[in-house]
DNA sequence: TTAAAATAATTGCAAGTGCAAGGAAATAAA
DNA sequence: TTTATTTCCTTGCACTTGCAATTATTTTAA
C-alpha cells in the first residue's frame, strides 16, 4: 500500500520550525531583560519607540513600515507609548489624515538608558558567530524572505 | 554630549528581525494553501495531527514536546482535532492521568490527501537553496537555538 | 465642480499564546 | 499507611495579532 509514498519530511529539517522557537525564546529573553531593568515597556514598544526616535515627526504608516507591523498594531503600540508619556502625536497641519509622531524627553531618556541593555541581549542569539557567519545567515534569511513575497 | 555612544544597530542586521517576518509570511502562505485545498484544519492542527500519526497512542506531553508546544496549547489543539473527528483520546488504563491519542480513519485520510500539499508549500521558503545551503542554514539556526537555552 | 478612488488612522472581533493556578492520579518519602 | 512531591492534563485570564470594516481626509478623474 502507498507505493508512491511522498518523501517524508521531518520537522527538524524545516528552517521555519527552528525559527519559531528562536523567535519565541528570544522574545522571552528580551522581555525578561527589559523587565529586570524596569524598562516599563514591552519588546514591541521598545522597537517602535526606537524607530520613532530615528524618524522623529514621521507618520504612523512610516513607523509601521520600518518596523514591519501593520497599521492597527502600529496605532495601538504608539498609543501605548503616548499614554506612558514616551511619545506624542500631533496632527499634520498639511495633511489632516496623518499624525506626526515624536519622542518625548522622557522617551529619549529611556532610550539612552535602555540602549546598552538591548545591545546586550541582541548579541546572545549569535554568540560565537563569526562576522562571516552572521553575514551568511542574514543573506540566507533575506533570500527566504524574498521567496515568500 | 553622549561621547561614549554605543554602536548603533539597525534592525536590518538582526537575524531575528527577518525571522519574525519569515515565520509570519510562511504561516500566511501555509494557511492560505490549506484553506484553498479545503483542509479544514489550521497549520498548527496539521502539525499536531501529523505528529500524532507518527506516534500513534502516545500521550499529550509527548506530542507537545515533539512539536515544541506547551501543555495548554497541545491540549487545546488536540481537542480541536477530536471535535473534528480527526483524532481520538483514550484514558491510559495503566496511568489514568494520561490520555493516549490516536488518529482516526478520517484523520489518516486527511493526512494522505494533504501531505503533497504541505510538501509543496514547505519548499517555497528555500526555493533556490542548494542542499549545502540548507544544511548550513539549519546548522546556524541550531546554534542560535542553543545560545538561547 | 462633483464624484470616485486612494490613503491614514482607528475600532471591533475572532483566534492564538503564554502564564499561573488547580485537579486528579501516580510516585516517593516519612 | 500517611503525607509530600511529581506528573499529566485542564481551565481561566490577560495580552497580542491578523483581518475586515469604518471614518475622515486628500487626491484623482469625470
Amino acid at each position: 500500500m502507498q507505493g508512491n509514498k511522498v518523501q517524508e519530511q521531518r520537522l527538524e529539517q524545516l528552517p521555519v520550525f527552528y525559527m519559531e522557537q528562536i523567535v519565541r525564546r528570544y522574545r522571552q529573553l528580551a522581555t525578561q531583560s527589559l523587565k529586570s531593568h524596569h524598562a516599563g515597556v514591552s519588546v514591541d514598544q521598545w522597537v517602535v519607540l526606537k524607530q520613532i526616535s530615528e524618524n522623529n515627526g514621521s507618520s504612523q504608516v512610516e513607523i509601521g513600515s520600518s518596523t514591519v507591523k501593520d497599521a492597527p498594531t502600529t496605532t495601538r503600540i504608539i498609543d501605548q507609548l503616548v499614554s506612558k508619556n514616551l511619545a506624542s502625536k500631533q496632527l499634520d497641519p498639511e495633511d489632516r489624515r496623518r499624525y506626526m509622531v515624536f519622542v518625548t524627553e522622557k522617551g529619549r531618556q529611556l532610550i539612552d538608558r535602555l540602549l546598552p541593555v538591548v545591545q546586550e541581549y541582541r548579541q546572545i542569539p549569535v554568540l560565537g558567530f563569526s562576522a562571516t557567519e552572521q553575514k551568511q545567515l542574514i543573506s540566507l534569511l533575506q533570500r527566504m524572505l524574498k521567496n515568500l513575497e
